[in-house]
DNA sequence: CGAATGAATATTTTGTTGATTATTCACCCC
DNA sequence: GGGGTGAATAATCAACAAAATATTCATTCG
């Protein structure tokens, strides 16, 4: 359904099913053929917008040469920084999140533990490689996901600019990987660096 | 003024300035001799009650016989404690404290500064007692105050119980001690345990 | 004259109505 | 009969009027 451009373009509820109807060369009543209501329509856009974002995160995870630090860091920055261009360049996507979450909680909490697998997925990797150190996968998991929520809804409470909120994450994650990596041969663990932003993980 | 018991009875839209004016036995017109606005009633009764919270968070730092770590986890779970009370029970403050963030947005940078500022003379403290290590104490704070947020706004994003959320703090202070707490002889640092909940501390 | 009033005015909220839009469904076409 | 239509109906939104409320200020009071 090519006409999710009209949602981008001119907002969820300026877009009426008769457009849509007409952009698919359909009637309005064809349309619940395909969708129980208009909400659902939003919800399938949101759906595949959510899994082609996490697809382009785990891209990272297929990078070689990168140890579990670096991987783990680099996702929660390409989140961040998405998640922020969204807001500045996509507002009426954000909008049409926006609805889909107001009417339908679970999608959130499915987006969010998607989020969380992957995490969970790169701190067992670090551990497994002896890279990382933890007591639980799962509690570390959650709590690595709880500590950055910051980052994944930016501008919501603070009005910070891109920079200062990288600059705050690269803090946050400096400390805590104090507590999560395994330090090599007396050598103090390092502050995290803020990455370069990479073209293919921002784009869009 | 007593008659903030209006706002937190009746909320702060349906309480009109005509009934606050009877309660103080005076004239509509008197009251902007005292307040510029409706809003800065609002305003003064939240900054009110936000010293009153961060006097009750700071008497923590007056007991004796408690570790750094523990003043610091026990103002954190306090404070998580504080506003999930809030929440649930004095949903008309909440309201309150809502208009006022809205209408003055300084407010709420303020109450954030002063926690930050409590935190920050906690992590001094340890520093300058050998117990805890950082770098950098003001960006130390920074991380550890954007890494509590969740337990800041508890309830906004998820629907968590209490108790959830405290499980879930402590694993999220667990982590994070790691990275801050000197360790005592080779022996490892402690997981965080959820403090008893204090009646002084969470009270009203 | 400063403190206070309350009627006058400006602003915001509430309620109502008409129009727009979502959704259904009896009916048509291939 | 399955796939589709579009008029009929229900739900929602937008515009406007009416009512309630915030704010001002000329006037009074002590």
């Amino acid at each position: 359904m090519a006409a999710r451009e009209r949602f981008a373009h001119y907002g969820y509820p300026k877009t009426t099913i008769a457009e849509l109807a007409k952009d698919c060369a359909m009637s309005p009543g064809n349309i619940y053929r395909f969708f129980k209501g208009k909400i659902d329509i939003a919800v399938e856009i949101a759906r595949r917008e959510a899994l082609s974002a996490v697809e382009v995160l785990e891209s990272v995870l297929a990078c070689p040469h990168r140890s579990s630090r670096q991987r783990l860091e680099e996702v929660i920055f390409a989140d961040l920084r998405h998640t922020y261009h969204l807001l500045e360049n996509q507002p009426k996507t954000v909008e049409l999140a926006q609805v889909v979450v107001a009417e339908r909680p679970q999608f959130q909490i499915e987006s969010l533990r998607r989020e969380r697998r992957l995490f969970q997925r790169i701190l067992h990797e670090g551990v497994a490689c002896g890279e990382l150190m933890t007591d639980s996968v799962p509690a570390t998991t959650i709590a690595l996901h709880a500590m950055t929520l910051k980052y994944r809804y930016p501008q919501i409470f603070t009005k910070q600019s891109l920079e200062e909120l990288e600059r705050e994450l690269a803090h946050v994650l400096s400390l805590v990987m104090r507590g999560l990596v395994v330090p090599k041969e007396g050598a103090p663990i390092p502050a995290t660096q803020i990455p370069e932003e990479d073209a293919s993980l921002t784009l869009r």
